[in-house]
DNA sequence: GAGCAGACCGCAAGCGCTTACAGACGCGCA
DNA sequence: TGCGCGTCTGTAAGCGCTTGCGGTCTGCTC
């Protein structure tokens, strides 16, 4: 307090009108002098609101966040929020305590990657306690069928999109690498190959799927080594195409040449392998602006219905699928591959 | 208010003596039915305790950090303590405002990565005001020349150790990848290879330098396609060096064959690019307990003198590396790289 | 010159917690 | 019975901000 009343002062302080000018200026210069900071704790709890919302990670050290979570924080920021982060490191208890914790801090919405896309059991029950008491949360990454607010991305028509293109090329047997059944994402990737499949009247044969397992390399080379076997196969993910690209190698078979690779989720080297890789890419941003907006609109309107969107991936082709040996596809004239993409 | 005042009911919440057994848990019970949760705002600007550090980082989206990030967060949380995040985005002018922000969250202590390593002109000014008003804060993967607490990476031993490695297969002509002069970071690891080359009475040619600009490529094949060219190089980083295989390549080049390649920075997917990458690996972990554990000792006593500390970084020796063409190692001889490591 | 609107400004209450302090109570002892 | 002491509990004053309300002052109108 310098020569006027601490309201004056944070009338000033908040740009709040009916304020002199000069009064205003002095207080400025002596704030600024004195290097004051003003305390948002005290602001907020006077404010009662917090400015901040929770991003809760179900494994903070997977990169796919970090996009995502950069652009959250910018469009926080923007409006003024700031966004605290935890991280459930895979385990659902953890995942309750930072819901709690963030209840704690008064996090005005939360934004989750939850640990668990099936929910069996009492896997759920802080997410319906929070829905119950109205609190405003959006999940991502994964649907739920609670009617919570959610965003996804499509796997089902990406992984039907992938499988077409190889189907295009020529290729009549496909394989399936790094399937798993208790993980709705990856179930949902292995789905849309199948459906795709089946719509040309083909199938995805369990004996071409290759589930995560120590022993997934030898198992995989010994399906590679049958006299009939798959010419391409889907990777559930682009470190599954990376992993492939050796045991392939070591057999002296070729991508594309013999094998045909495609996956999903481009990370940002998937472009500099030899042959880069095709593949599909999250559209991050857009998640992550999805999220926020929908979180928003939660918070002006409580009462509006559970909004549920889904988010498209796009389709990098590039240099890790071609024709299948012995065959020409209708499209093109054999020889090597050229399209190339960022 | 049950049955009681405040008082007591805060002293129980805080696991505070002095209430007698059965009031406690009569309050614990009602807590527990009305789903009471702390406001820790309150608590916060009560207690005149933040429980907040600030972790500011050069660019979010460098995902260098998120092993670092996951560590100094877990830590955190084990003596009750929150990390807020922000991001600089490469931006001087932004990180200062990161600054201003903790500061008004009252973060007890900051972990930065600055965004510039060479600090010229005003850059450092917010620094040295920290410094000034004894605000806790440790410099992160930059060393500085301030006096400030920091914690770096060695770059120089482990680029002389990656040019030894070199050496000792047998090469006689090395050359560098990425340069760049006013990154620090970048430049030690210039200069550790240097040292490495000139104590084998060897030198590092400009020529042989290729620096990071939009016509790096067509420098690097016209470097390659001389007669007299290096027979390895060092890359800044292992995204440069995965760059690399594809020129390489294109030449009819092969790696380890004809050219052999070390990198910095291991990342997750070097060890499954073919071949695979011989790199460092920062010891990240280590990096961020040792930042940590500087704050922590900066907080318990603020007149303790600077603590500068840094921590090795890890070698992988994997494919990419073999006796230059026509040279049999005085170590080895010839045939085919086994090392293997995760 | 009285009355009044409007612009400024300060008082003080309040945000939800902690905690120093003092009161209430039970106990043992002289 | 009276006193001192230790234990438990409540009162109230803060923490650093915001803000409703009422007071003061200026300048205008009639």
């Amino acid at each position: 307090m310098a020569q006027t009343s601490t309201a004056t002062v944070s009338r000033v302080l908040s740009n709040k009108p009916g304020v002199t000018e000069e009064k205003r200026q002095r207080i400025l210069q002596i704030a600024q002098r004195v290097g004051y900071s003003p305390n948002r704790i005290a602001k907020n709890l006077s404010l009662k609101k917090s400015h901040v919302f929770g991003f809760i990670a179900a494994d903070i050290r997977n990169m796919a966040y970090v996009e995502f979570f950069h652009r959250i924080q910018a469009l926080a920021r923007e409006i003024g929020y700031q966004v605290h982060i935890a991280d459930s490191e895979q385990d659902v208890e953890k995942e309750r305590v930072n819901i709690g914790l963030m209840r704690e801090h008064r996090a005005e919405g939360l934004i989750v990657f939850p640990v668990h896309d099936w929910h069996t059991g009492s896997d759920l029950d802080h997410f319906l306690q929070l829905k119950l008491q109205r609190f405003p949360f959006v999940l991502v990454g994964r649907a739920e069928g609670y009617g919570f607010d959610s965003v996804v991305s499509e796997e089902i028509p990406t992984a039907m999109e992938l499988t077409r293109h190889l189907l295009g090329l020529g290729h009549r047997r496909i394989g399936f690498l790094g399937a798993e059944d208790d993980n709705r994402c990856i179930a949902e990737r292995v789905e849309g190959t199948r459906r795709a499949l089946s719509e040309a009247g083909l199938e995805l044969r369990p004996s071409d799927t290759i589930a995560l397992r120590d022993e997934w390399k030898d198992e995989f080379k010994e399906l590679l080594s049958r006299r009939e076997r798959p010419t391409a196969f889907v990777c559930v993910n682009d470190v599954w195409a990376m992993m492939a690209y050796r045991p392939i190698r070591e057999l002296n078979l070729s991508i594309p040449g013999d094998i045909s690779l495609v996956s999903f989720g481009n990370n940002l080297w998937s472009e500099h392998l030899i042959p880069a890789l095709t593949t599909s890419v999250e559209r991050s941003r857009e998640i992550a602006e999805t999220a926020m907006a929908i979180l928003l609109r939660r918070l002006e309107d409580p009462t509006v219905p559970p909004m549920q969107e889904s988010v498209g991936q796009d389709i990098r082709l590039r240099e890790s699928t071609a024709p299948p040996p012995g065959n020409v596809s209708p499209a093109r004239a054999g020889g090597k591959r050229v399209a190339r993409s960022g």
